[in-house]
DNA sequence: GCAAGGTC
């Protein structure tokens, strides 16, 4: 039997339709096998990857194991896909030849291998190898009738980062939780791609704070050509010297001539095919978290509207017939007007963006969806999908520009005008479209009445936070994970609550952790490590290099960073617990920084604060009866958040309940100096 | 309870 092997379900779906004749469906555990009698051939998908890496189980403790012994621990491979693994060795006693045809990609190779080794202990097929681009029949046929061997040096490589991202990430997330005293499900966690992205929204969050604001002036006059009026400029732009500005402004006349009206025309050309990033980009655009995209673009691949959504691509591959997606259109009754007329072009000319792999085309349509077969938030999201890849087939839109340059008593003054003079794809993606700016016709030697000059004054902005679509585009020009996981990075520094709100804002931990972790461990802080990871990668790919050799000098660099890390254990610690504190409800303990919490007396169940540093910190302080909320507001002072306070119910005579008046009891910490202050009165000399 | 990478 020829067992065929693919990434995915729906790619053994697709490709047993493609080249079995008489196909049929079993399930095996579970899994979905689609097999030939005829061709004697079966195919089954995976779900990725199958088989995870872990420590032995002896490590498993965090108390129990200092963190650095993690460093040479040995590694297990341990199925992740029961189901599937199981499978597979139900279907290995009568494979007699095996073909790989998981994605093209690094990842895609490794997991191939997974299956080698579980399928080579229970049969002595003979494997081979297919890599394809796109499940069009004309590929996948050329793709069959060329296997080639499999590449174990890329799976290698796929293996080396496998060991080193678990290795550093294991052992770097348990020293700074523990030294950071947050363990349980408030751990803290460290990566070789979701710290660097932490470091990237720390470092634009100090840019921000330590931006200093300057004022600046500005010239506007507004003039009038007959019952027109436009607005024009002063030619410097920004005055930084008030005095400056004010000079100029106090010897303007009331008359203004046009020295010259120039119109030139401009061609904005048409977006390229949607690839992940772009996709996320033009998501978060309008409105969407990146990962919320990804999750509806997921259920709108599973259910056959688009394509799938995981793609590097942004160049449609040539067996990809164009016109037949548009011609899904032709019925619809949102879509057919802009499908027909795309349809009637003399030629249809894709566009093509810069990065062209191998993995999977660029997102596309590839059903005719009704609106009333989805929600609002899917619906969107398909639109956008539909309207890009029409955009893509379409030529460039124009601008008509025109600049004046006008003269008001000897200062120079521009205005600047442009119209959208032919649509082109931005009649089909009218997405983000900017304005039309209009100037009423004037043409040199004009002569215009000046309605009114302004000074304004206006003061330099700060730079602004990235949003989610610009930090995923960050990511991937600076190497930092792949499609597939880029947003979940995001995710993850939300849930590990280093970052909140969107656009995201580091919190006090997520600050104080890269602060801590740029002193003591700048590697891992670095998108470097994961361009070096990349290089030795390569060279593990074109065997200039051994997986273990690069493993094993990873290790000895994380030797070096934890001996850096545990001789200035004391100081990340202390720095640690006070960053968690000013995040947490009611703010750090004024004696020692750690975070102050609600506690109950044993006795008579009186709710007090106590320090979470108990018992080398034996700070405590009284809490008003009743219901306890924390304002936002912190008092200047002990830097602890106000507290509201509602009291129990109480009944009056008639035995009605009167519900307690909610006031804000303020300050714990100011309340216990008052009490202190009013019980030992000051002996005043 | 740890990473990042696949995919459900």
């Amino acid at each position: 039997m020829h067992l065929i092997i693919t990434e995915k379900h729906d790619a053994a779906n697709k490709i047993s339709g493609i080249i079995f004749q008489d196909r049929t469906t079993e399930r095996i555990n579970g899994v979905p096998v689609y097999r030939s009698a005829s061709a004697n051939s079966a195919v089954i998908g995976l779900a990725g990857h199958i088989v995870e890496l872990d420590f032995k189980p002896e490590y498993r403790s965090w108390s129990a194991i200092p963190p650095r012994s993690l460093i040479n621990a040995d590694i297990l491979t341990i199925p992740s896909k029961k189901d599937i693994v199981n499978a597979l060795m139900k279907l290995a006693p009568s494979a007699t030849k095996v073909t790989i045809a998981t994605d093209y990609d690094r990842e895609g190779e490794l997991i191939g291998v997974e299956a080698y080794r579980i399928i080579s202990r229970l049969s002595r097929a003979k494997f081979d190898r297919v890599r394809y681009s796109s499940f069009t029949k004309q590929e996948i046929t050329k793709a069959f009738a060329s296997p080639a061997p499999i590449d174990f040096n890329m799976a290698a490589a796929g293996e080396c980062r496998q060991e080193i991202d678990l290795i550093w990430g294991a052992a770097l997330t348990r020293f700074v939780s523990i030294a950071g005293n947050k363990l349980g499900k408030e751990f803290l966690s460290v990566g070789r791609v979701q710290t660097p992205l932490l470091a990237i929204i720390v470092d634009r969050e100090k840019e921000i704070q330590s931006f200093v604001s300057k004022p600046y002036w500005e010239i506007v006059a507004s003039l009038l050509k007959e019952k027109d009026t436009f607005t024009a400029s002063h030619k410097k732009g920004r005055f930084e010297n008030k005095d400056e500005a004010s000079v100029i402004y106090k010897k303007l006349g009331k008359k203004a001539i046009v020295k010259s009206v120039k119109t030139d025309k401009k061609k904005d050309p048409a977006p390229v095919p949607f690839n992940t990033t772009e996709f996320v980009k033009a998501a978060s655009s309008l409105g969407y978290s990146a990962s919320s995209a990804m999750q509806l673009a997921e259920e709108l691949y599973i259910n056959g509207w688009i394509s799938y959504p995981r793609t590097d691509n942004t160049v449609y591959p040539d067996t990809l017939n164009l016109k037949d997606i548009l011609g899904l259109f032709k019925a619809s009754p949102e879509f057919a007007m802009n499908a027909l007329e795309l349809l009637a072009q003399k030629t249809l000319v894709p566009t093509r963006g810069k990065v062209e792999s191998k993995d999977h085309p660029p997102i596309y349509p590839v059903a005719c969806a009704k609106r009333s077969e989805m929600d609002d938030k899917h619906w969107k999201l398909y639109e956008l999908v539909v309207r890009r890849f029409f955009a893509t087939l379409s030529p460039p839109c124009e601008w008509e520009t025109i600049k004046a340059e006008i003269d008001i008593s000897g200062e120079q003054f521009g205005s600047d005008g442009k119209m959208l003079s032919f649509p082109g794809w931005r009649k089909y993606y009218p997405y983000g479209m900017p304005k039309d700016e209009l100037l009423p016709p004037i043409k040199a030697g004009d002569i215009l009445d000046v309605k009114k000059i302004d000074l304004l004054e206006k003061k330099t902005e700060p730079p602004k936070r990235y949003g989610q679509g610009k930090l995923v585009q960050m990511m991937e020009d600076l190497g930092l994970g792949t499609k597939a996981t880029r947003h979940e990075a995001l995710n993850k520094l939300y849930s590990r609550g280093f970052i909140e709100k969107n656009p995201p804002q580091p919190t006090a931990i997520g600050i104080t952790l890269i602060d801590a972790l740029k002193s003591h461990a700048t590697a891992i802080t670095t998108p470097d490590m994961t361009s070096a990871l990349e290089r030795d990668m390569d060279a593990i790919t074109d065997s200039r290099m051994k997986k273990d050799d690069v493993v094993s000098e990873s290790k000895k660099m994380l030797h070096k960073v934890f001996d850096q890390l545990e001789s200035n254990r004391s100081e990340i610690s202390r720095a640690i617990k006070r960053g968690g504190a000013l995040d947490s409800e009611i703010g750090p303990c004024p004696k020692c920084g750690s975070p102050l919490l609600i506690r109950e007396t044993k006795a008579d169940k009186k709710k007090f604060i106590a320090c979470s540093g108990f018992p080398d910190c034996r700070n405590t302080y009284n809490l008003p009866p009743g219901t306890i909320k924390f304002d936002k507001a912190v008092c200047e002072k002990h830097k602890l958040h106000l507290i509201k306070a509602t009291p129990p119910s109480t009944k009056d005579r008639e035995g009605k309940t009167v519900r307690g008046k909610s006031y804000t009891y303020g300050c714990p910490a100011c309340k216990k100096e008052e009490a202190i202050s009013f019980a030992v009165p000051v002996i005043k000399k």
